[in-house]
DNA sequence: GTGATTGCAAACCTTTTGCACGCCA
DNA sequence: TGGCGTGCAAAAGGTTTGCAATCAC
């Protein structure tokens, strides 16, 4: 149920980088590996505190800026504000929320179906549940529009 | 299917601030109605930028700081990062996440009937889907430890 | 060799804090 | 009147940018 994390696989990651057109450095290879080991969807600074240990003149920015060009080639994801502000919700009935991945636009819907799914027994036994919801990413039709897809 | 803003509802904000022994201000009935009218989970800059139109000396720290009480009273929600910082997800395999309220930290987990969920139809037929996934909200066993829960 | 990448410094943007004044209850 | 809430100023926290030196290819 729960995830193991992928052990770093330093010829797949070699790959990526080539099929990407990024250069294989000891700074790039690092950041993933430690993404990879720390298994928790660290921030940048928590990758940065854990390298300069290994590397210690290792700098923040080249951290955060490999993390950005990663994921601008597909080869992670960002979670929790891609853009790195706070945004507040007023509405506290069941709802759910589309994200636009090209704008940021965050839109309610409500939809029955998605309001009680069934929480998996493993993770009812282990932990406190507060609620649950479904996210759906899409590209919205204003940028659908403006890409002139 | 999509849901409209309700209507900013003086009562019932009064109501909800009482109960929660805060002070009814002019300040705070505007910001909360901004929220309310913009429909659209805005960031704190964006509640301030609209609100300044009618009440130009209102301060930035007025509006952030509100919004933040009102989320602490339960009266409205955080959402797209509650600490501000992205995280990044290096595993690109379908899975789900669970968040816990208290500390942030976000687990992985896997659960095949949450891969396919039926996408409502209103929603296919307007916006291109990208990907889906569910998010628990819990009280991770370290939290409810150290909270003697 | 050449251009991408790094590290430094500084800028930038958003959020938070300290404090005195003012206003709500 | 008492104390919460506001606005100002400044700090803090996180992220981004410009640039010269360095390194991967």
């Amino acid at each position: 149920m729960q995830k193991e994390a992928a052990p770093f696989d330093i010829d797949a990651f070699s790959d990526q980088c080539r099929n990407n057109g990024l250069r294989i450095t000891p700074q790039r290879t690092a950041i993933y590996r430690e993404l990879i080991r720390a298994g928790s969807h660290p921030s940048a600074d928590m990758v940065y505190q854990q390298i300069r240990r290994q590397f210690p003149h290792i700098a923040f920015e080249t951290v955060n800026r490999s993390l950005l060009t990663f994921a601008r080639s597909g080869m992670l994801r960002i979670i929790e504000s891609r853009s790195g502000v706070r945004r507040f919700d007023p509405v506290l009935t069941k709802h759910h929320h589309m994200h636009c991945v090209q704008c940021g636009r965050i839109i309610d819907f409500t939809h029955e179906a998605y309001d009680d799914l069934k929480i998996p027994e493993a993770i009812l036994k282990k932990y406190e549940i507060v609620d649950q919801h479904v996210i759906i990413n899409i590209i919205c039709p204003v940028c659908r529009t403006n890409q002139g897809g």
